[in-house]
Order: C-alpha cells, then sequence, then structure tokens
DNA sequence: CTGAAAGCGCTTACAG
DNA sequence: CTGAAAGCGCTTACAG
C-alpha cells in the first residue's frame, strides 16, 4: 500500500520546492524558466518515483473537474448506449470523463442526478431531458455550468440543443409510404408532449394534409413510456381488428417498432402486401425480419460530435455569452428498402 | 454567475467557524455538541444560502470520491450496457457515481482508462478484462484500491471476481441438444483465450465426451473479435457446406448467435428440424426468429449486486485482508424452447 | 459548547 | 532561475 507519492514527496526528495516540481510537470519551465539541469532531475524523479497527479487536488485548486455528466432515459436501451459510446470517445479524445446516470423518464430522478452531478463540480451536462424537466435545465444554466440537449428538446425554452430534423423526415417518411400507393397510414408514436416526439406526429399530420388524405384520430395510437409493452399490444390490436383498413405505419422509435412489429407478425399481417412499414432507426431485431424494414437513419455519430463540440466551446468560453444559445439540426436521412 | 457558497461564506455570514458548519452540514452535532440554537441557525442558513457541498473538495480531504470505475469492452454492446445500467442503479444507492469507459477489447486501451482512473482517484473498479491484462490488475491490486472482475477472469491469477458457471452450464446446454437426439454439435466461440470463453467450448467438449461423441475440430468455429462479421460468416459457411453433417449447434454469446443465425436464414437452414440451437443469452433479435432460441440465461442483476456487494465491501475494509480474494460463482440456468 | 489551525495535493502570483 | 506562501473548500483533532 506505499502511499502515493506527492508533489510534496518529489520535491521533499530533491531538496527543492513543490513549485518546481509543479511546473515541469505540467510543462510550463519555459514560463517559469528553470533551469534545463533542474528539469532534468525532475523528470527523472518523476518516473523513479513513480509520480501520479492527484487529478482530485488538481480540480479543487482549478475549478475544472474535466468530468462531463451525461443523463439519459436508460443507458441500456441501445439508442442511448451507443450515444454514450460516442460520447465516451469523443470525451476521452478532450481529457474528460464521463459520468452517466439514467432518469427512467422520471424528473425526480433527473433532478437527483443533476443535483449530485453538480456537487461533483462536472464541467458540463450532456442531457437527453424528460418531461417537466424544463425548470432543472433551467436552474443549471443559472450557475453558469454549460448544458447540451441531445436528441429531445423543449421548442419554447431556449437552450443549447442538438438534435434531428424530427419533423421535416417523418414527413419524408410517411410521404414515402404515400408515394408506394398507401392510402390509409397509422402511426404508434408515445404518449408525451416532448417536441422530438410530437415532432414526427406532426410530420405524419403534414404528410397526409399534402397529399389530401383526410386524418383520422384512430390511426394514431400512443403508447406510453411506462407501460409500453402492454400498450403497444393493445393500442396494435385495436387498430389492426377495428373497422377502418390500415395498409401502411409509421414507427416514431425503434422501441416502438420492435414491439409493434411482433404484433404484426403474431396477426400474420404480410408485409409488405398487406402492410407497409417504416421505422426510426436501426434495430438487430429488424435483419430478422422477413422483409428489411425501411427506416429514417439519424447519424449518431454526427449528433454526438456537434453536442460535444458545441458543450466544450461553451466550457471554454465559460460564463461570457450568457443567455445566447444554439440549436445544431442535424439531417436525418431517409433508407427505403423492402417493407 | 452569482458564485457557490461555501462553508467560509456560511460560517462569516452567521459570525461562526467553518467547523461549526462542518460538523452540522454532516449531522455530527451530537459528537460535537453543538448547541441547540446554534443548530437550528446553520442549518437555516444552509437552506437560505442554497448550500451544495463541493464534493471535490471533500473527496481530497477524506481520500474517498464516492465514484468507482467501470471498465467493459464496448458500453455500446447491449451485453455490457445492461450491466452498466444495473451497476448505476446499485451504486447510486450507495452514494456512488460511476464512470464508464470501453477497452474495445484492447489492452492498451484498457491501461490508459485505468491511469486515467487512478489519477481521479476512484475508489474501487469494475472491470470485465481483455486479454493481456492480468499485470494492469495486478497493479491495481498493488495499490490498495479494490478491484472485481466481472464476467470474465484471469483462472491463474487471484483477484476478487464473480462470474457465471460457464463450464458446467454450456455443458448443460450441449447437452440438451444431444438429448435431443443430436449427434452432430458445432460451437461457434471467439477466438481468444480468456477463460469465460475457453470454459464454454470446454463445456462442449466434455459433453460429447460424457455421451461418447467423436470431437471433430471442424465442429469448433472460432471468430476473432476484430473482425467478427466477416470471420462469423466465413467460418459459418465453411462449416455447412462442409462434407460433414451439422444437426447441432452452440452459439458461445448472444453476438455470435445474432450473426450466425442470420448466416443460417440465408442459408435456409430450417431450425430446429435440419439444425437445432442453443445460445448464450437472450437478443430482442430472437424474438423474431421463427423458432425461439433455447439459451443460457445469465442473471445479470445477481451478477451485478454480488459486484457490487463485494467491491463495497473491499472498500470498507480497506488495506485489510490483502492478498485474500474471493470469486463468487453465480449459477446460469438453460431455458429450452423450440429450436 | 465554540474557535483557531493544520492539512488533503495541487497551482500560481510574488519576491528575490 | 528558485523558494515561500496563499489558497481551492472541506474536515477534524486540539484547545479553551
Amino acid at each position: 500500500m506505499n502511499k502515493k507519492t506527492s508533489l510534496k514527496d518529489i520535491a521533499q526528495h530533491l531538496g527543492v520546492s513543490t513549485a518546481l516540481v509543479s511546473y515541469v510537470i505540467n510543462n510550463k519551465e519555459k514560463e517559469a524558466r528553470v533551469g534545463a539541469d533542474m528539469v532534468k532531475k525532475i523528470r527523472q524523479a518523476v518516473i523513479d518515483m513513480n509520480y501520479q497527479p492527484n487529478l482530485v487536488a488538481k480540480s479543487l485548486k482549478s475549478g475544472q473537474s474535466k468530468t462531463i455528466g451525461l443523463i439519459v432515459a436508460d443507458i441500456s436501451n441501445p439508442f442511448f448506449s451507443m450515444i454514450a459510446r460516442l460520447i465516451e470517445d469523443e470525451a476521452m479524445k478532450l481529457g474528460y470523463v464521463v459520468i452517466f446516470g439514467s432518469s427512467d423518464e422520471n424528473a425526480e430522478k433527473s433532478q437527483s442526478l443533476i443535483n449530485v452531478y453538480l456537487n461533483r463540480q462536472v464541467d458540463g451536462f450532456i442531457i437527453s431531458p424528460t418531461e417537466h424537466t424544463e425548470q432543472q435545465i433551467r436552474a443549471i444554466q443559472k450557475t453558469g455550468i454549460p448544458v447540451v440537449l441531445i436528441d429531445r428538446y423543449f421548442p419554447d425554452f431556449p437552450t443549447d440543443s442538438v438534435r434531428i430534423n424530427n419533423k421535416e423526415i417523418s414527413e419524408q417518411a410517411v410521404e414515402h409510404l404515400i408515394d408506394m400507393g398507401r392510402k390509409h397510414i397509422a402511426v404508434l408514436t408515445y404518449k408525451t408532449k416532448m417536441a422530438h416526439i410530437t415532432d414526427r406526429t406532426e410530420g405524419y399530420k403534414q404528410a397526409l394534409k399534402k397529399h389530401k388524405i383526410k386524418a383520422n384520430k384512430k390511426m394514431i395510437c400512443e403508447a406510453s413510456y411506462h407501460d409500453i409493452e402492454k400498450d403497444v399490444k393493445n393500442q396494435m390490436l385495436n387498430l389492426f381488428n377495428g373497422e377502418q383498413k390500415v395498409d401502411g405505419i409509421f414507427f416514431a422509435t425503434n422501441s416502438l417498432a420492435v414491439l409493434g412489429l411482433k404484433v404484426i407478425i403474431g396477426l400474420g399481417i404480410k408485409v409488405p402486401d398487406e402492410l407497409a412499414i417504416v421505422s426510426f432507426d436501426q434495430s438487430d431485431a429488424f435483419d430478422f425480419f422477413y422483409a428489411p424494414l425501411s427506416y429514417v437513419s439519424q447519424c449518431l455519430q454526427q449528433l454526438v460530435k456537434e453536442a460535444i463540440g458545441l458543450l466544450i466551446k461553451r466550457i471554454q468560453q465559460q460564463s461570457k455569452s450568457r443567455g445566447c444559445y444554439e440549436s445544431v439540426i442535424v439531417e436525418a436521412k431517409l433508407v427505403t428498402r423492402e417493407s
């Protein structure tokens, strides 16, 4: 358990002040005009004594923890774990470490995660927020610690955010179904007020409108986050067992698509003959479906890159440019396949 | 950007020493015999001034960062992201935060993650290690910081570790295939020396031996981590296009199973008529396969619970019991379905 | 019951 | 070119 060697240990060992050692370690020997032989001696001692800086002390002194706090709905959801992975890579490159937490679509959990992160002095937040957390985000902003929303956002609320063009791409997706000759198109979405989802429903409506297809409330199926399996099942069964014909469906997320597809398989509905499908995002599962699904492809890599870029920029400019926020929209694209 | 209020601010505001405030905040007013009205005044000020402790300073002083460093092969792999999620939940409950990193089966990345975590003074490590990292683990142990291996382990190397009974459950899985009347059973596994995988191949061999089925090297297919898609494809095509009959296959992980199944589907092989299958772990994808797969189910929840439990125990007993390590084996079970 | 002070490991103006 | 010293925000023996 040989205690870790500190700056002081090296200084004592060499009979010099800690200041010298600190300068050399941080490669500031130039600025501090440390003697060349002193530099050599110190560098050697650093190696000999296997010195490892205590980053906690450094953080306390510098006020920078070099830590990013990540909050998503659920890190075990493939969509978010992929985002987490990409954030990790980008952050590491820049000398940051990522701490993560899952809010489970629960505003209280979100708040408690934020509190923990604040107390731990994270340098910045990347959050995919949950309903009713506007004030939490606002509170972070007030502290002056940068926060960038990713994927999800609040349209009436000024924040830095990075997301895709949900509405437009959804419109395109549904238009694709219409182009394939479908006229009775349903959508399966979440029961939520979050804009990234309602935008998708909006896009759906707009596509119908554009092509003069009358919207029908029954064709809009909503599942709650908390009872998703049961809800999807019920909604889908209602939809396909109703008197209303359905020959196309748009899934607003891949989790919904995975569950929805199961029902479709269970009902023995033939894709694409009886039903054409477009989904959001990819899933391993889709590859096992006999008709490869058409889907909306978001470039998560780019999404993350923009988010980290923006966050780091904010961290560096600090307190300046308060109250001036940026929205980055990454273009998603439609990949059409057999479904 | 109203600077955060510190202990000192409160003390000054009240005209008392920081010691008092510290005691009250940490609920040590009893031990320190702080006056009741003083306690009241301080508690009020803490609320009024919206005091939030600086955990970095606390860490520096206490030597405890209340942080756990998690290293897995790839956080975006569903197996690991599920583990991450469970670790997060357990850790949070205990007041710990988790920082994560992906080693990509690369010893150098693993080392650099470990270094970063050490410098950041994590209180403990949970690692699913990569090949050739024994010495890295050893080095952590030497520092006195607890490390628990999860899922993967080094058989000839003393560490705390939590894992399943890979060999026995694999033997059972293959025996199940034999019980179903299969005699020409292949295994698809990784090309690695890591014991959690080789144990599975051993279990396979043992099952054959027990039932007096001659082993055949050609039936053991290995894919490398780094070229998994191509390797699986080639190996599987070789296997099924060879003159050797194959009527059963055991997939050593779910990633392998997902890729392997695609080939099987591509070749139009009928499951279970022509080929019986047992896989490791679950996947969303399997639900879309026409014959629900039999699989080995590991209880990740329990795995994580044991791992965190062991880690916390080590953290608490600190330096004591050096060189004495524990291996916890969680029993996996075989779930048999149609395949 | 309360305060003054040292110290965790580091950085950085300021002297000399 | 180098050292002494203050300070980041906290805790905790030690006096009184």
